[in-house]
DNA sequence: ACCTGAACACCGTTCAAGT
DNA sequence: ACCTGAACACCGTTCAAGT
């Protein structure tokens, strides 16, 4: 048909999984997780709604492997050097997956709904080095990162998904935007008086600040129940 | 038309948000998230698609309701007697939240994708009620809070997660039962020696073992360097 | 082998019309 | 005020047909 517009040149390349998930991650990151649809991702690839079935097995899949690459892409961009101190390398961990997910929002939710992701297995064996050098036996290993990593994706899902709330609604966008420390001090003194008065010392909140203050709170745990080697006790 | 079936009793009592999240909730229950529909939603109420709207603002209002309540159910239930002290409460909270969303597995991902529902303030005031019993000064009580909920909260998603692939996939179900030490097995030992190690002193992982691991691991931390008041400083 | 696009079976939401 | 159900604008997935 003469009437039919095509936008741009035609793809040269085949397709390919990559292809595909590189433009998927430009829909996520452009407009949000319901932008991702196969009619816009093959509208984008300048191609039929099934070609990309014979790349992937459905749109989940096409999520998922978006994810994995912004989790597998933080963990290999954490400079990891021995000079440093595990402490050290953690924190630049903890703060490398906080910014991945940070500057990808829907990545946090896919992330913590899909625990059993291979990408898991990176993050864990990336940490549980960290803390054999910390000094926790292998036998306390599992539970350390594994609290270790629910803080982190915790903080950072947490962040994203306040992000993208705000981002969706107009209105209702002040409330947001006041901070935790100042909903906090909105709510009923009666019903929420820990809230209510921790607002008070909470002046203004920093997901990455409340990220390496956890941090530091459960390597001090890990310290204390794991590994016994304080000052106290050298 | 006569040949339209009704199946059970014309409805009686007017439709109320609380009876849309009543019958929300079974749906979630008995075939998971994807059964919540509008469609399916209706019929069970015997109404028309539309009705529905005049109670709540959309389906994800429904969802929303339906996992508020589960979390709040199971604030109330926990038993928090003053004669037991902090620590104890805090362990019967974490199990009471951890079985919730057990039972509730759609709610396990809800809870964590909506970081700024009221109900997360109910949370938020349990926990910190037990941690001031505790002894974490004001300053530091949302942070010290913050990691206490994350982890049950993260601990209890990557349960319900699992259970949820678990019944969803047909295939792959031996690997998923294998157990999490017996998965980390079968890891490439080059690429992952740490996970592969640690799989031989899990024998058997137990996701509540793993939680309440984690709670007195956290509960260390923040007596190290909130309190300050361990035996040895007595 | 890879791609196309019509067809199918859904979905949430709206709204004129009823009671 | 509350409810109905047809209509609308989507959606993921499949598959016979093309190259």
């Amino acid at each position: 048909v003469t009437t039919r517009a095509r936008r741009g040149p035609r793809r040269t390349e085949a397709l390919t999984k990559a292809s595909i998930v590189e433009a998927a991650t430009h829909l996520l990151d452009a407009d949000g997780e319901h932008a991702l649809t196969l009619r816009a991702l093959s509208a984008q690839l300048h191609t039929g709604h099934g070609a990309i079935y014979h790349h992937v097995a459905d749109m989940s899949d096409v999520l998922a492997a978006a994810t994995d690459e912004v989790v597998a892409t933080a963990l290999r961009e954490t400079p990891t050097a021995a000079t440093d101190g595990p402490r050290t390398v953690l924190r630049a961990l903890a703060l490398g997956l906080f910014d991945a997910i940070d500057a990808h929002p829907w990545a946090g939710a896919q992330v913590s709904t899909a625990p059993w992701r291979p990408v898991r297995a990176d993050i864990y064996e990336t940490v549980g080095e960290q803390l054999h050098a910390f000094g926790v036996p292998e036998r306390h290993l599992s539970d350390a990162a594994g609290v270790l990593v629910n803080h982190i994706l915790g903080v950072a899902g947490q962040n994203a998904a306040n992000a993208q709330a705000i981002a969706r609604r107009e209105e209702g966008r002040e409330a947001f935007l006041l901070g935790v420390a100042d909903q906090w001090a909105y709510l009923d003194p009666a019903r929420y008086p820990r809230l209510h008065q921790a607002a008070n010392h909470v002046a203004h909140h920093d997901d990455r600040e409340q990220l390496l203050a956890g941090v530091e709170l459960i390597l001090a745990g890990i310290d204390a129940i794991y590994c016994n080697h304080t000052e106290w006790f050298r």
